[in-house]
Parts: C-alpha cells; structure tokens; sequence
DNA sequence: CCAAGTCCGTGACTATGTCACAGACGCCCC
DNA sequence: GGGGCGTCTGTGACATAGTCACGGACTTGG
C-alpha cells in the first residue's frame, strides 16, 4: 500500500541499503514537497524544521554580508541532503547563510525526531549523513582557501567553466557572477574584457560563451 | 576501581547528564593522551582515528595553501571537541586542514567504533557532538565572510582584541598575525604602524600592547 | 665580538574593491 | 514608431590589499 510512497528513497544511493523497516519510518515519517523556483527554503529568521533530502531540482546555498554583497558556498543537487541544516536541526544555531531552490524542487522532509531515531537506530544513516555532512565541510574549506588565496582571473575561470556544465555557454548577468565568488561586478566586467582580448570568451548582455575552453582551462589551473 | 580514570568527564558540561553506563563505557573504551606543544594532531596526510575531547590546553585549528600561507580556522579550548575530525571519523574524507597543539594538551580519544557505539545510544551525546558542529560550522561561516568582504583593519584590530585576552599585551610576531588573518606579514606591519600613530597600540619585536583598547574597539566595530 | 637566523620596515608595483557616472539594451505602453 | 524606465554593462579615478625585493635591527650561540 505505500509503493507509490515509498518510492523517493530509490533517488538516494547512500540509503538504498537502508533495511526494509528503516526505510518504512522514512516514508511514512516524511512528507514530499514541492516548492517553487526561487523559493527561500531557510535562512536568518527562518530555521529549518526538517532534514531536507532532495528528490529533485538544485539548490543554492550562500551567504549575505551586511554590505548587500553576496558569496555561494555550495550547491545541492539530486540525491543529495541539504546536510547543513542537519547541524542546524540539532545544534539549534542560527545560520547567517540562506539557501535559495534554482529550479522548482522537490523534496523530503524529515521531522527532526524522526530524524534523530533514525540517526539512533542505523549505521547506514548515520554513515550516509555524515558523509553528506563531511563533504559540504570540504567545500567550505576550498572556499576559504579560494577568497583568502587565490587570484580573481583563476576562479572566474573556474566558475565559467564549473557554470557551463561542459556547454559552452553560461547564462549569468555579470552581477550573479560576482555573487557568485563574492566580489563586484566591476571586477567581474574587467575580467571578462580581458578573456575576451584572449580570445576565451564572447558575452552578450546576460551569458557568456566560451570560445576557447582550453585557454580557459589554462588560465583555471595554472599556479 | 574507575573512579581515577573516570574523572576526565566532568570536564565536559554537555556530558554531565549522561547516565552513569554511557560515562563507563567512554572511560572504559578511551585513553587520555598527553601531547606536548606543538604537536601536529591531525592534517593532510594524517587522517584522525578517534574522536578527540580536549581535557586540557588549547588546539589551533588551521589551513596551509600552496604557496605556504596560512589561516586559523578556530581553536578548541578545554572541554570542547575537535568536532571536525567527526565529519572525518564518520565521512572518511581527508582534510585540507591541520590542527596543531598550542600549549601541552591532554585529550579523551574515543575510538570510532566507540563513538559510533554512542552516537546510537545516547540522544545527549548526538546533542553534544551535533552542538560543537554547529557551532564550528558557524566559525567557518564567519571566516567566509570576514574573508570575503571585511576590511583588513577591522579583522586586525578583532585579533588583537581576541588575541589579548582582556589583557594588554599580545605576544605574537607580525608573521603569525597575518598567518592568523590569511594575509601578508607586510600587510600587518603598515597597520600596525597605521595604529601605531593613532596611539592605539606599542610595538616590540615579537609583542604588541595595547596602549588605547577603546580606540581598537571603535575600528574593530566599525561599519 | 662575530656570524647566522629571525624579525621588522619600506618602496615600487600589481591586483582587487569602491564610487560615480554614462551609455546600451529590453520592455512596456501609448 | 517613439518615449520612458529599469536593468545591465563599461570605465575612469581612487582606495585598499598583496607581491617582490631589499636592507637594517635584534637575538642567540659560539
């Protein structure tokens, strides 16, 4: 009677092992949710309530400054848990970072008890949450490592080549992209001047194509 | 008989409530270890393999680039975990950050098995672990967007304020400031002679007193 | 006292961020 | 079509931060 229910826990490899009874409290514990492009899913003034798994869609985290400038930490993607807010649910802080849906997405919610029982009762849930939680760790990590270190040309190269999704071309006005690497847009639009005197790239009022990937690719590894 | 070796858990508020046969079962399955100053605890290339609760002394927790500059991510002080080494423990990821013993520490390692062991049984020791995570995560948050978009001044002048203890004097080489903040030792000289003029501190080779903390703390909370 | 290592100051230059402003483009409405 | 408006983009001038190269000052151990 709950197979048409049931069913959301296939999209995730790290439960899949999960017995049947676990995977039983997960369904019936949880309720699926739809929520709109654009949507704010947590942010200062609005903490999580439920661990989030992510069914469908992409998620984008990131935080805001108090000047109005803005930095992406990580994204989440299908098949991945929105494994901050797992601290967050049993920490009880509050995060100045928000998390905002880019597409419509759909998701699970797990209450935070049930979440708790779950993390009590299995070694595969526990293992498949902090593993989710240990890689969001890394990417925080490379992030510091990147703003404190690292020159602006490299990781605009990056970000165009990681946007362009093996495409070639990148939809992004060029404020999102400096939202994106928490600089100004002003340094973006010199930037992107300068590739295109080298020939990597062609943009036109809100994306940018790639011309010359490899030289792209050159500038993102070089150091 | 466990009377002697039992005591390292009073150090540890969020693990006074546990029950009397989860405390056994840390002080029968951990071992206190003593390290001296100044030792490497974890970092690339040496993966933690225990789940550590510092009894005593402090550990700096911290990040090396590639081209050898640094930047303190957090400390761990007494009766707090090196909660990042959890994700490790549980996620088997390796870190790009190390941690290092400031003073002579002495430490609980709970072994993962053990850990896993109490993560399941115990809803206030998940509360413990998932508390200090949270809260390390917070740090790392912090350290984004001070990076990214606060003021080098502002970040020293925290330091300094951080770093004195609510005393007067600051014992640190103008290298370990900047490995402190993730800039240059050049960077914290002209500030500190920037703040040198304004009466603020007094500079001798290898310590800084704070002459004006007042003054310090109208940088330090401006903007 | 000398030698070597560490620590600190500084000039010159590059890279990045801030501010102010103007032109270009798209869209809506008439 | 044309006018008005909001958004997106380019750019000059300047402020802040990081890099490189160097020299001088201090400290320690013979």
């Amino acid at each position: 009677m709950s197979t048409q229910t049931s069913s959301w826990t296939e999209h995730f490899p790290g439960l899949a092992k999960l017995p049947g009874d676990l995977r039983a409290t997960l369904t019936a514990h949880s309720a699926v949710v739809t929520l709109p492009a654009g949507s704010r899913i947590y942010g200062p003034g609005r903490a999580p309530e439920s661990f989030l798994l992510l069914i469908d869609g992409t998620v984008r985290v990131q935080q805001v400054s108090e000047s109005g400038r803005e930095i992406v930490l990580f994204r989440v993607s299908a098949g991945e848990s929105c494994a901050l807010t797992t601290a967050c649910l049993m920490g009880y802080e509050d995060y100045p970072a928000e998390a905002i849906a880019e597409t419509e997405i759909h998701a699970a919610a797990i209450p935070r008890a049930t979440f708790d029982d779950l993390i009590a009762r299995s070694a595969d849930f526990r293992r498949f949450v902090f593993t989710a939680f240990s890689s969001r760790i890394t990417d925080l990590l490379r992030i510091i490592d990147e703003v404190a270190f690292s020159r602006m040309d490299i990781r605009l190269a990056h970000k165009l080549i990681e946007l362009s999704h093996g495409g070639n071309t990148v939809v992004a006005t060029q404020q999102q992209l400096a939202s994106e690497l928490g600089t100004a847009r002003e340094v973006v639009s010199r930037l992107l001047s300068e590739f295109h005197r080298h020939g990597w790239v062609q943009a036109v009022r809100g994306s940018i194509t790639i011309t010359d990937r490899a030289g792209l690719d050159r500038l993102a590894h070089e150091h």
